[in-house]
DNA sequence: TCCTCCCTGTTC
DNA sequence: GAACAGGGAGGA
């Protein structure tokens, strides 16, 4: 079943899995889809090192993938018309917050918060639209060469996947003396996990987020990755359900919400042992955790 | 290594 | 009308 965009519209604070959904349930509606025109609403959503958004015109979208929170379009550009701004490879769209990437008829009128807007045709030329909403403006889209990608730090310094490590890369990456769960949001430390799943695995796993990020032994290391790919799995696959879910909610956006063991639950029962969760701040995050089940 | 800022809708 | 949500850049 191919999933409408409205149900995945929805997804809030996109993390590894958020994304990798949304990639997933893109790509069935924008593949081979030509790039015909492009309005950008808000020009400080490209990114700085972006070659204009026009270039983008004429690019056919190969193909819809995730590396960390980023979402790529790889582009076939044979066809690219607008050869005078440089020809891109790659669309990439960084969500932040609250960005939102979705496909509308097209007819659809842009929203209050929608910042960049594709003309796509389809292979059988049918036209639809790409829209980029982004409430709080954080999110940002790069149109891409490989040589723009050597020149970007932020993707130059990306840590591995999560899900690809072993136990010893993963002892390898929490050398450092910083809190352990401000080394797993570090990017440069693993790529792809934020406040949401940092909470849930250290909870899973037992350990205590304040922790010294290299005092964690053998066991423990073990124990934290095992956590972290399953945290992340159970999302990406509950992503599907609960998106469906979504369907029969009465407003209720928040489809992972009810699953979460402790992210959102500052003050309420863990559910493990029935003592009260706390709620902290660490590297300028909420941070929620069970005294006693975490050490 | 840690803190502040960006941005706006929601909650208190 | 203030506090809060937070990923990452940039400065202390």
């Amino acid at each position: 079943m191919i999933l409408q965009p409205v149900y995945w519209k929805f997804i809030a604070m996109p993390e590894l899995p958020e994304v990798e959904t949304v990639a997933r349930t893109l790509y069935p509606h924008v593949h081979n889809c030509l790039i015909q025109n492009v309005e950008v609403l808000r020009p400080a959503s490209v990114h700085p090192l972006s070659l204009p958004m026009q270039s983008l015109c004429g690019c056919k979208i190969a193909n819809v993938r995730r590396r960390a929170k980023l979402l790529i379009f790889d582009l076939d550009s044979e066809q690219s018309s607008k050869k005078e701004f440089g020809i891109p490879n790659y669309l990439i769209a960084h969500l932040r917050m609250t960005g939102r990437i979705f496909t509308q008829a097209a007819n659809t009128e842009q929203g209050k918060h929608t910042r960049c807007r594709f003309m796509l045709t389809k292979l059988n030329g049918e036209p639809i639209q790409l829209f980029f909403d982004d409430v709080r403006a954080f999110g940002q889209l790069l149109a891409a060469t490989p040589q723009i990608l050597e020149q970007w730090q932020f993707w130059q310094n990306l840590g591995p996947e999560p899900l690809e490590i072993d136990q010893a890369v993963l002892a390898s990456r929490l050398g450092s003396r910083r809190q352990l769960k401000t080394c797993l949001m570090d990017q440069k430390v693993l790529a792809g996990i934020g406040n949401i799943y940092a909470d849930e695995a250290l909870f899973q796993a037992g350990i205590d987020p304040a922790r010294e990020a290299c005092s964690l032994d053998k066991k423990e290391t073990g124990r934290l990755l095992k956590s972290i790919k399953d945290v992340l799995n159970r999302s990406i696959s509950q992503c599907g359900s609960s998106i469906r879910d979504y369907r029969d909610a009465d407003g209720n956006v928040g489809a992972f919400q009810n699953s979460f063991a402790v992210y959102g639950r500052g003050g309420k029962i863990c559910k493990k042992c029935g003592h009260i969760l706390h709620k902290i701040r660490i590297g300028g995050r909420a941070t929620v955790f069970c005294p006693v089940c975490q050490k």
